[in-house]
DNA sequence: GATGAATGAGTGTTCATTCAT
DNA sequence: CATGAATGAACACTCATTCAT
């Protein structure tokens, strides 16, 4: 019963998720957030400000989860960048075809005026994930394996065809098999590896 | 008379985007649509059924204005498909850059719930802006200057690292130069070419 | 019906003092104010930004109507200046009298930390009922007919005495009868008259 | 033990009486009232039923605390009456000078909604403050000293004049100087004093 | 006795929508 | 066609109070 309270925050953030990603931030009511989670409105704003708060800190949750899945238990000096580089890129593809639910709520979050807010505080704590891929990509720059640009563009080449991939797949327009996951990542490879 | 019709529409469109992209679509009261169009919020109403029916609406407003400036004056049986296609690219990119509003606006809406409704509109009508680039990248695989995939995942290559790039350049992470965009076509060029 | 639109916010004012007055500012929730004034309440909100505005300007209200019953057809330049004094004291308890829940109502906002705020608009907004029996108190003090001393002193005696008093009745100690009232314009009088 | 638990609620007496004055009785929460007290809410249940049994029983303490130092070392039946009226009407206004927001909590709840209920009380509790200032009243009216009339009438022109000087003083209008304090006497004498 | 997490009824306020003018 | 006052359901958030520890 203790672990349950410490628990608490998660089974709220768990609640609001799938519950935030379709009906969206406006279309969720606290009260419904409390009734899936089990708990009084009360209870939510003990642990959250607000409802802003609740969103912005569910981001960061997200993205937690998102880390922890994507750089686990792989070396962080390999010696074989491309298969790395594959990896890395599939995991991420591949942790939001597991929690389809993520994926709508962080996009969603992202695309929206509420991103602007986060964004500023994100300067203050530079270590997230988006620094950690960087860096990697920044990685493959120095050791001449990937094409000699700022790794802004390499970022950009990165995460747009993911996204975009995980879109179309997510509204149906495209089928998840390993063929077309293997196609996507040759072609954002072949993008930007060096000549 | 009935080109003031038109122009009201117009007016309210373009007094809703900017609105709607900077405070997202609950964030932004119908009196505050009307205040900014310089008209009552009965004439809204007069012209538009609800609020969902306006952004619906104005969503496919946006994508009107985006085509028109995507091909216009751009033969449609072009000799040089690379050319061509950078062209477009590029021409997509600078829309974008042009009416930053519209970009945030449509990244809003298609990550949103409201996305999942008009979705199944779209199906009925198919005559869409993303048809024609569709058909534009099957003409290219049909003459094996694109790689043999999916029209989908040639899509998915094509839109993500361009929306990406924007999101980018949005929050002041790159500079929009005639460099970076040279660097991003030949990113997604090289990405789906045929080898 | 157009002159009941236009009253509206008298409506709306005459309902909150009765209610106001006698369950607490905190005690009374705009829905019920909502309900005795027959209108909803967005028509509330409507007219005042907010349910401190709404009670501000009540009080504003009630200080105007007593206003105009105390000086209302009294020749401004009185040659006996005690008749004047005693029939605008006495005039003061009456309206209160007359108006018991206003007396109620502005007693309690002028106790509470409301006060505080109003109190600093009331410093730009000279022109209040205070100041004018204030001026015809200096006037008194300047015709040698009042004790020489702050004008602030004989106020506190004016007033406090009459305030004192209506309380007093209200709480049943005391009734209200022309002897007793006789009997209290005699003290304030013979307080602060010159010797 | 015993003597914590009278300082626990003292503690919570004077921590509530300095939050109360310039938040209002709703706007102050329990909770911060605990904080302020250092202790927890549960604590202040323990020794108070409600925020309303709190609330009451602070205004009592208050009047004791007043009381207190009103006739404290003062012989009963002096000699000199008016040195004596003197005096008192000064400590009255000179405890609440040295106990600004004793004066402002007492005056709120004095005329508030609150009062209504705690008057019926005090009905069975004789043993007031309020009756012993009466009761040297009636001895004055008794030995001819004062006028003769009411006992009422008498504690209007006493209290009023004094509650009226102290606003006056609270909000700024008037310095307070032995000058003023002098003069002020002055008058509340004058005025009650037998011919 | 003391704590403070949990509760949930209750409040101020907003805003899409209607409709009489 | 245009207006904007009126509506009232719905929501975010508060806070007195309880109770398991």
């Amino acid at each position: 019963m203790n672990v349950q309270l410490i628990d608490k925050r998660e089974i709220i953030f768990e609640s609001s998720v799938e519950l935030l990603q379709d009906h969206g931030f406006h279309g969720t009511p606290m009260s419904q957030i409390a009734k899936k989670a089990n708990v009084s409105v009360g209870t939510i704003y003990h642990y959250f400000d607000s409802k802003e708060t609740l969103i912005m800190e569910l981001y960061g949750y997200c993205k937690c989860r998102l880390m922890r899945y994507l750089f686990e238990g792989l070396a962080t000096n390999t010696e074989n960048y491309e298969t790395h580089f594959r990896i890395t890129w599939k995991r991420f593809v591949q942790f939001y075809l597991d929690h389809p639910h993520y994926f709508r709520f962080m996009n969603q979050f992202y695309s929206s005026p509420f991103y602007e807010m986060e964004y500023v505080k994100r300067e203050k704590t530079k270590k997230t994930w988006a620094i950690s891929i960087q860096q990697f990509l920044e990685f493959g720059v120095e050791k001449k394996t990937l094409i000699n640009t700022s790794t802004e563009i390499l970022w950009s080449a990165y995460i747009g065809v993911a996204v975009s991939f995980l879109k179309s797949i997510h509204f149906g327009k495209m089928e998840m098999t390993d063929k077309n996951m293997e196609e996507m990542v040759d072609i954002v490879w072949k993008s930007i590896k060096a000549a």
